[in-house]
DNA sequence: AATAAGATGTGAAATATATAACAACATAAT
DNA sequence: ATTATGTTGTTATATATTTCACATCTTATT
């Protein structure tokens, strides 16, 4: 009896996720509000923006601490430096990138992501047209380099951008070499030891919400 | 008093919106037993493989009106048919795609969307290099075109990939040409009107998630 | 100076989501 | 046939998240 699984949720979880995943967005739009020369921004304002309940907003930024002064707002520049401080967006991590195709390109290409904390320091592929190629500074490997590459620039995260086909041997691979987390951008789900760390990226999650929508 | 926004949560919502986001990784998941020749599949199953409670799995599987069967689970072919139908991915919804650029050619090349009930019928740009080729037969136009296109080819959805600072006047532009949902991939929050279904698509919130975990 | 008004911040209530408990049932073994 | 076992599906409970209510504070106005 009782066969269900009952994952328990270990690492006691201080900050609610849909929080961490909303402070991004918040992130984005404070940092084009100072480019803008905007100083303050009241909790109203920003819920306007996204939509959403102005409570929640301030509950969202009081937990990362920044104070706000009533009548006033909160200061732009303080929201942005403490955001980034909270989410670890201040701390270079390097990463390494598996399947260097359509996605994984443009994932290289993209100068974004080194603003946001994450620095992707190779990437790999099986493709020998690939191999010893070069974007943007970031020399693509075949897979039997990272011997040499773990040791000069260790990584944590391991970026996957190969054929859904290839997703768990890559991954097997990556768990091997030491990687402590993988983000997946296959729609492909992988096992991986208990302690290693996954985050799927879906965009078919999102088309989902947005059919789901339009037809009903 | 009582200036606090109080979003109507108009459209009441029949399934929840996290099971809507779960379901098409099941099917991904779903798709490959097939591929493997495997026939049936119990709830016990995929939990594991999804690392989450199995009642959570028949709970999110009852919402699409997939039977199972006791003792010994369910179709999987049923299973790929009814949420394919349930999740409207065996239409073939039309989108324009704005900013053809790293990610945009990226979601043009991509052709898992077409199995997924999105068909990109065309791409906008700006740049004269780009405008007037071609990307897997979906052909890249100027801005002005619109008007014959969305007479031969009319679309319910407008992807935006251009960069950041375009994103609120392609919008605005995809809104007056009668697009009703916008899929935003800029981590830009945009205005659009009521009743315009707007899903953002941001890699950093996922990136949020994974800093988190590595570091708490 | 006193008062009014607008905004934050916090604890309580409501809602949404996930987990647990259990009944019903189909299959396999005895 | 009968019993044991594994699995679905539903109802109840627990947890997580959001919304509400209100006290508190800051600035502007008279
Ligand atoms: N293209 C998109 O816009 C998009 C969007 C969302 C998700 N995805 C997913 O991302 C993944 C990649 O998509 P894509 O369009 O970039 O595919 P792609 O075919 O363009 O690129 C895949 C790359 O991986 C390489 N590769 C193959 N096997 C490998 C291995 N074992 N180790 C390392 N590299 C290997 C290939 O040589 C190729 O360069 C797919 O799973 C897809 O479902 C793509
Ligand atoms: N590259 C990625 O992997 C990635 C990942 C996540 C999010 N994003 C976001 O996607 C967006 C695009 O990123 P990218 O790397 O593809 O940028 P990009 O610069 O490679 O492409 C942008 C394209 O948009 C075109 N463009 C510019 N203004 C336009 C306008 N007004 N109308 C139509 N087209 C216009 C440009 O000519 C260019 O072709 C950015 O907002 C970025 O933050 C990119």
């Amino acid at each position: 009896m009782k066969v269900r699984n009952n994952i328990s949720n270990s690492g006691q979880v201080q900050v609610p996720t849909p929080t961490l995943r909303r402070l991004p967005g918040y992130l984005s739009y404070f940092k084009a509000l100072k480019i803008g020369g905007v100083e303050q921004v009241s909790s109203g304002q920003i819920a306007s923006v996204f939509k959403m309940d102005s409570t929640l907003v301030t509950k969202d930024l009081s937990y990362t601490g920044v104070k706000g002064r009533t009548k006033v707002g909160y200061n732009v520049e303080q929201l942005i430096e403490t955001i980034v401080r909270f989410l670890d967006f201040n701390t270079r991590e390097n990463a390494f990138l598996f399947g260097v195709g359509n996605l994984g390109r443009a994932l290289i290409n993209y100068q974004g992501l080194q603003h946001y904390g994450l620095n992707i320091v190779a990437g790999f592929d099986t493709d020998p047209g690939v191999i010893n190629t070069q974007i943007r500074g970031v020399k693509i490997h075949a897979l039997d380099d990272f011997r040499d590459l773990s040791i000069k620039t260790p990584a944590r995260i391991g970026i996957i951008t190969t054929p859904d086909g290839s997703a768990q041997e890559v991954a097997d691979l990556a768990v091997a070499w030491g990687i402590k987390a993988i983000w997946n951008f296959t729609p492909q789900s992988i096992k991986v030891p208990e302690n290693i760390i996954v985050e799927n990226t879906s965009i078919y999650s999102d088309l989902a919400v947005i059919l789901n929508k339009l037809n009903h």
